[in-house]
DNA sequence: TCCCGGGCTGACAACGTTGTCTAGGCTCTA
DNA sequence: TAGAGCCTAGACAACGTTGTCAGCCCGGGA
């Protein structure tokens, strides 16, 4: 414990370095560079003996000092919202796919739909030098990130647009999506529809519920306040907004629910129901096709999403810098299993 | 275009750096790291001129140069299946929570359950030199990872155990859970069970086979080679093992599903046939209760096996080098739901 | 025999930061 | 007023790698 093997080729608890490697082969530092990233120029006796040398130890190559050197680290950060959300799965695993296939590492965080961290978060994957940014955004200010875009970090925003900056911008169509699904449960006859959605500073919320009003609109249905309510999409405050709507003189026949946490919760309190409530929710969700009856919705393509923004990131990172800043609206489409047909009760 | 603003602070396209910060405050590169940092002895008047020039260039400290001189990069690495995996998400949200209150971010990667590819990620993230690492194995040699974890990277192994090395190791009770699925299934009447599970490499899935042996053993049932079927999860494998199953003289009256994909195909089949058959599945999953039976479940706690496991690794950060690895086993936990208290049919 | 060219190889600087050490100016006390 | 001691500030080396450049050796041609 007190005499430890120090000294022989490199200190003890630090790793070696390729001069230990080179001391070890007996040759130069910048043959064993050589040899570490194949390049050409070195007699396989030499290299033969680099190897050798190498696995001895269990070299491997720093590759913070190679950054600090080339000036690209071959990594892109992703910040979201909440990794365990269904949602951002497949989103974050298309986006690393995507990274893979060009080489890259993919560092993310979650936000927490709290903007300070989101902001937090972004400038520690800037700080880290990260060559390029996925961020679905938490916050409506984006201003932060200027000096780091204009500095040449690659950046696209998903899911939600980029807020006081001009930025490349993936999303899916809430407005349209959110109006065909009220639309189809006014086909089938509903009149009193509610709308329960998330908190209306967030974009793709106040999308969905303008796309619920268009849908009404359009048919020449009267709005009732006390048929829209939004807010956090925890349990608690979901279903007491359902069972609102639901009860009363005039409850709706049907509801529109805004996000995939919001129609899980609806379905458990329309599960406790006599008559039949008529819904259709945005986002699709595993086994919504099992369920009694099955649950329609609007589907929107997550994993689309995510290899539409890295596309177009490592697009620019590939020399397109630039590229006026885009905005690319990938379509909807309603997936009708059930819950949306019901003709309206009572 | 051909003329830009080069030479001023900083070159074009490049970062400024420090030394650009102390150029234009007027002051020593060192002062500008004490700022930067927070150090203490930097009068106001001093520390106010070199904010503003931080602020002024957009200068952003360069964390690659920072890490290769204080040789700590504040980053864990977690090499996981798939990140879509709802198994994997909140297991993935969880150490990134850990590692958010030890002030270091979370790079990770999928091993799309290819062995190959989890030594490439496990290798290129100590190359990052990432302070530690937390790995749900797909391969079962983890030799690669010795002179790693020798040279200092923290290491534990979540879900399955790590393969020829001793390491930390923090797994849910496959085995026992198992063993109360099927008991519980055999308690309910059932002598002729059915167990569909993932390929019998995967330690998980071995696990739950030996689990399932052995309730049967326990209760004195005979075992029918008919009655058990591993291979891949994919929906028209395990659709056809529980057709097989479930066809023939002698059909199984309930199944054990070795995990959450099984798990629903086996509902999707279930839900086309006339007679119930009971079932019980291995992890649990959303809207499980709202089926119709709702499915029993051994549920395991995703999110506290990664955080188990992080909390780990970071108490190996902060100096408990020397504790001998250690397996931690989390209990499961059985909810019925009904899908596995039906009697046997026929 | 000398010179030239090409293939290998290594010395050295640089990337941007932080730790160490020293210098200078100030205050405080005798 | 001189000396001690503290506080602020900057010069410099080092972290581990890669790009540049120069040197060596060997073979071939004149």
């Amino acid at each position: 414990m007190a005499e430890t093997a120090r000294g022989t080729e490199s200190r003890y608890g630090n790793r070696p370095t390729m001069k230990d490697v080179a001391a070890r082969a007996g040759v130069g530092l910048k043959t064993v560079s050589r040899v570490v990233n194949g390049e050409s120029g070195v007699t396989p006796d030499t290299e033969r003996r680099v190897q050798e040398a190498i696995e001895a130890l269990g070299f491997r190559r720093n590759d913070s000092a190679r950054v600090l050197r080339k000036g690209r680290t071959a990594s892109i950060g992703l910040v979201l919202e909440d990794l365990a959300d269904p949602f951002y799965g497949p989103l974050s695993r298309a986006v690393e796919e995507v990274a893979r296939a060009h080489g890259a590492l993919l560092i993310n965080g979650s936000s927490a739909e709290d903007p300070d961290r989101e902001q937090e978060l972004a400038l520690a994957l800037c700080a880290r030098r990260v060559d390029g940014l996925v961020v679905i955004p938490a916050g409506d200010d984006h201003r932060y990130l200027e000096p780091e875009i204009k500095a040449g970090v690659a950046t696209v925003f998903v899911d939600r647009p980029a807020g006081q900056i001009e930025a490349d911008t993936v999303l899916s169509d809430n407005f349209g999506g959110a109006r065909d699904g009220v639309a189809h449960l006014i086909a089938h006859g509903h009149r009193r529809i509610g709308f329960i959605g998330d908190q209306p500073r967030i974009h793709t919320a106040a999308e969905r519920l303008r796309g619920y009003r268009a849908a009404m609109e359009d048919a020449g249905l009267p709005e009732d306040e006390a048929w829209v309510s939004l807010g956090t999409t925890d349990a608690g405050r979901v279903r007491a907004a359902a069972e609102a709507m639901l009860s009363g003189p005039e409850p709706v026949t049907a509801i529109f629910a805004g996000n995939n946490r919001v129609t899980v919760t609806v379905v458990r309190v329309l599960a406790g129901l006599s008559r039949p409530v008529a819904l259709v929710g945005f986002d699709d969700f595993e086994l919504a096709d099992l369920l009694q009856p099955g649950v329609s919705v609007i589907a929107q393509d997550a994993a689309a999403l995510g290899r539409t923004a890295a596309e177009r990131l490592f697009r620019r990172l590939d020399g397109a810098q630039d590229v006026a800043p885009e905005r690319i609206e990938l379509a909807t489409r309603l997936i009708a299993r059930g819950s949306g047909e019901l003709p309206p009760a009572g």
